[in-house]
DNA sequence: GCAAGGTC
């Protein structure tokens, strides 16, 4: 091993004491190594004698402990009130050992002065090679002699680790500017916006964290402020979302081998109408005909090998544990050796990894130890390679079990979850997938169609083992084509859209994952940052809410019309970031060109601080000494709240200046009525509405724009928000409201709120002189002259059809078979999901669609802000309560949707179609 | 008192 000449002293520094201590005992292969203290208790030194192409060396190794330095501003920066906050863009910065570390920069400087080499083994990323050249400035300076290598390895694998010194290479300096730029842009960003508003709102409001609010930071980072958006966007999409009422044929068929469920195809309509005459022809031509029967093996495949985020997001799901929490318990199971290093990328196991030592290992274990020795039993076909996710930072494999534990006596329970879950993870991985028998049965009724399918699961495989996941298994009845039957149940049943769910720890991991916001080893931080700085609160189900805090920062930026509480910023610094790397761009060149960016929006963004001033004034109340001038803050009574029945509901104006009425015990109580956008003043009354109960409820002066209200509205008006007044109603079908979402919705950040505003207020059509909809969508123009050309034009052979409206398809003519409507004929779309219908005898005369609903059949009635009459424009028919039942041969219930009447249904009724 | 990134 050791050639001729002179010995060399070596220094070998590692990113941490776990790295160097492999790194010297794969080298030295345990052999003549000697163990000694540094000025560090962390960070020992290991010595030994080694060969690096025939030059004999002693070989030093030790460790840092990731960052050996931190950026800062010059002192003369540091302090809060020294400088402007602008000033941070361009004020001088420096690295230096941070006085935690500086027991570390003695022993690299001692050790330094007495070798001749300098080899870094830090981790193989960009933060890696910026921490070599931190401990390359550090003993250089101590010894300028130094001759400097690195060591490049993917793995700490003893023929790795020994090829990676013999074929030693350069430091990287792009890799370590690309961070260096990464460094100075956060730290500037973060210090100038986070001191700006800070020192802008933290006196201003009466801000109730559970911090004194003297002591409250409201930071800024290019990473928390997105993170925060994610959890804000998503609450946002909640609170706009208005419930919309579709309507669903469900059949099912019970026979003596069971019951199968038939889903509709067309899934759900949201035309009443429309899904009552196909139900109803349903109903008249019951029998059922099996089209088609199928049948396919499925598999399910298990997971991917683990990586950190992978780890948080199933840890958060399977055991409710917080990813910080998480990364905690880890980091102990991996210093105590039972798992592999916690934080990494990777989810793909090296060609070299001795994947069957790893499962031998667990072959004892009382709970899963039996499943392992299957997986070693070649007879029993189970074992697999593991699949490839993908990922790689070529430093870390995947998390894996490194050491047995049938459980140690101090580990908590959440020890014992951790570490069963990387070792049955593992198991998996190894693992063949379930495989399943999957069959599929699809039914016509009168012309529509429906599907049911069942599973039978063939073998479980890597779901014996990995507990955490199922694969659920239903068996439906044989059915065999062309057989006919008469549906047990045909329902036409209704329900409505619902939002999603609050962001869970996973979601939000999946977001950050996505965009770029954060590393493996740091979006446990971000996420436990919105917790500690009151800007986001996480509920018993693990679910995340902005505060009030956290909702009015975002709202305040997005007013101004800036994404920094999008992930964009980060981005658009990664993209740069690789350019430094690859060469492509300088450091120089991206600092300057981002940080003369930055500095622009900073000083607009501190032009337009009012409208931050305005999204905090929505949700917290003014300083004594500046609340004199503020008003409509708390809000003048109007009623008790018919939701939580404990608070009042108040007139208020939210940070566009759009009134509503809302419920003082937000954000528990979310009831609201938004009130027309029209309205420029709205005071309380002293009068009670006497019709609208539970009372009293305070009626309300309302005083309109008039260039924004039809010529038949009057200006001024007093109305009542219980439900009862009709002006209310279509002032606000026909002006829209000031709520947030409707204005916000999925599109692009306005830049003025207000030009949104406007943009939605509707103005007459100049085709029907009507109001709600513009000429280009007017009905009376797409089926009366336009449309109904084009379809005539697409009449097929052996059928007549017409192109769909909604998604362009090709709809066949069919004939009613309703009691009113028998023989008369209509097209609708086959399409699933589509709901596009209309009458035959509608197109030929040219005109509009029939009669106030009927036919109009992508129409979408949005719920009315006002509350409590169902669906807009079809007063009366709470169809919500009508559950038509018509069990072929059972007693058929309901009532008749038209006229409400119990006797017959709306087939039959006089009324319908008038 | 500020960021995000390493790590103990």
């Amino acid at each position: 091993m050791s050639g001729g000449g002179r010995a060399i002293n070596v220094l070998n520094v590692a990113e941490k004491p776990s790295v160097a201590k492999s790194v010297a005992t794969l080298l030295s292969r345990g052999q003549g190594m000697r163990v000694r203290e540094g000025r560090s208790r962390y960070n020992k030194i290991f010595e030994f004698d080694y060969g690096i192409r025939g030059q004999r060396c002693r070989m030093l190794v030790t460790s840092v402990t990731g960052h050996l330095m931190e950026l800062e501003f010059e002192d003369r920066f540091r302090k809060w009130h020294s400088c402007d906050p602008a000033d941070l863009y361009a004020a001088p910065v420096r690295k230096s050992v941070p006085q935690d570390k500086l027991d570390i920069k003695r022993t690299l400087e001692e050790e330094a002065r007495r070798c001749q080499w300098l080899v870094l083994w830090l981790d193989c990323d960009r933060e890696g090679e910026n921490i070599a050249f931190e401990v390359i400035d550090t003993c250089t300076a101590a010894n300028c002699n130094l001759t400097i290598k690195r060591a490049r390895f993917s793995a700490l694998i003893e023929r790795e680790i020994h090829d990676s010194v013999q074929n030693l290479v350069e430091p990287n300096r792009w890799f370590a500017d690309a961070v260096d730029a990464r460094q100075e842009i956060d730290l500037r960003i973060g210090a100038s916006f986070t001191r700006f508003q800070t020192m802008l709102l933290r006196d201003a409001f009466v801000i109730d964290s559970a911090a004194d609010d003297r002591n409250l930071v409201l930071s800024y980072g290019p990473c928390q402020f997105p993170t925060l958006g994610f959890v804000v966007e998503r609450f946002w999409e909640i609170q706009s979302h208005e419930p919309e009422e579709f309507w669903i044929i469900n059949c099912s068929h019970k026979s003596e081998e069971g019951i199968a469920t038939f889903n509709w195809t067309r899934g759900h309509l949201f035309d009443y109408t429309c899904a009552v005459i196909i139900y109803e022809m349903c109903v008249e031509e019951p029998p059922a005909t099996v089209a088609g029967v199928r049948q396919q093996e499925k598999y399910k495949y298990p997971p991917h090998p683990l990586s950190t985020i992978e780890l948080e997001k199933r840890a958060s799901r399977y055991f409710r544990m917080s990813s910080e929490h998480t990364m905690k318990v880890a980091e102990e199971l991996y210093q105590a050796g039972f798992i592999s290093y916690p934080r990494t990328e990777t989810d793909n196991f090296s060609a070299r990894t001795d994947l069957h030592a790893i499962v031998q290992e667990q072959r004892g274990h009382p709970v899963w130890g039996s499943y392992a020795q299957r997986l070693l039993d070649p007879s029993s076909g189970l074992w697999r390679n593991p699949s490839n996710g993908g990922h790689d930072d070529k430093a870390h494999p995947p998390i894996h079990p490194t050491k047995f534990s049938g459980g140690e006596r101090n580990w908590s329970q959440d020890h014992h979850r951790l570490y069963e879950l990387v070792v049955r993870h593992f198991l998996a991985c190894v693992s063949q997938p379930a495989v399943g028998a999957e069959t599929t049965v699809e039914i016509d009724i009168a012309g529509e169609q429906f599907a049911a399918s069942g599973r039978v699961i063939i073998a479980k495989n890597y779901l014996d083992v990995y507990r955490f996941e199922s694969w659920g298994g239903s068996v439906i009845p044989t059915y065999v084509p062309g057989q006919q039957f008469i549906p047990t149940t045909l329902t036409l049943d209704s329900g409505v859209t619902r939002p999603p769910p609050l962001l869970s720890e996973a979601d939000l991991l999946n977001c950050m994952d996505k965009a770029g916001i954060g590393t493996d080893a740091t979006m446990h931080d971000h996420i436990k940052k919105l917790l500690d700085r009151f800007y986001a609160t996480k509920d018993q189900n693990m679910r995340f809410s902005p505060t009030n805090l956290g909702e009015a920062l975002v709202m305040g930026y997005d007013d101004m019309g800036y994404k920094l509480w999008k992930p964009n910023l980060r981005s658009m610094m990664e993209f740069d970031m690789r350019a430094v790397s690859e060469g492509a761009k300088t450091k120089a060149e991206v600092l300057e060109t981002c940080l003369q960016q930055m500095k622009a929006c900073f000083l607009d963004a501190r032009s337009n601080k009012q409208k931050l001033m305005e999204a905090m004034a929505v949700f917290f109340e003014r300083a004594a000494r500046t609340a004199r001038d503020e008003q409509h803050v708390v809000g003048e009574f109007v009623r008790l709240c018919g939701l939580c029945h404990q608070s009042n509901m108040v007139l208020k104006r939210n940070r566009d200046g759009n009134f509503m009425v809302g419920c003082l015990g937000f954000p528990q109580c979310r009831n609201v009525v938004w009130l027309p956008g029209s309205v420029s003043e709205a005071v309380v009354t002293a009068n009670i509405c006497n019709s609208c109960s539970p009372g009293p409820i305070y009626m309300i002066q309302f005083k309109f724009r008039r260039l924004e209200i039809p010529p038949i509205f009057s200006v001024d008006h007093l109305g009542c928000i219980g439900g009862c007044d009709d002006t209310l109603q279509q002032l606000t079908e026909i002006c829209g409201t000031g709520s947030r979402m409707s204005a916000r919705g999925g599109g692009p950040t306005p830049l003025s709120s207000s030009a949104q505003r406007s943009n939605s207020r509707q103005q007459a059509c100049s085709s029907c002189r009507q109001l709600g909809h513009s000429s280009t969508d007017c009905p009376s123009v797409i089926s009366g002259t336009r449309n109904s050309r084009s379809r005539r034009a697409d009449q097929q052979d052996g059928g007549l059809s017409v192109s769909c409206d909604t998604c362009g398809a090709s709809c066949p003519m069919r004939t009613a078979n309703t009691a009113n409507n028998k023989g008369r004929k209509f097209y609708s779309c086959q399409s699933e999901g589509c709901n596009f219908f209309v009458w035959e005898d509608s197109l030929q005369n040219g005109g509009g669609r029939h009669g106030a609903n009927g036919g109009a059949s992508n129409s979408r009635a949005r719920s009315n802000s006002l509350g409590g009459r169902g669906r807009g424009g079809r007063g009366g028919n709470n169809a919500t309560n009508g559950t038509f039942v018509s069990a072929t041969g059972d007693p058929v219930t309901g009532r008749c949707y038209v006229c409400g009447d119990p006797s017959h249904f709306a087939n039959a009724c006089p009324n319908r179609f008038t």
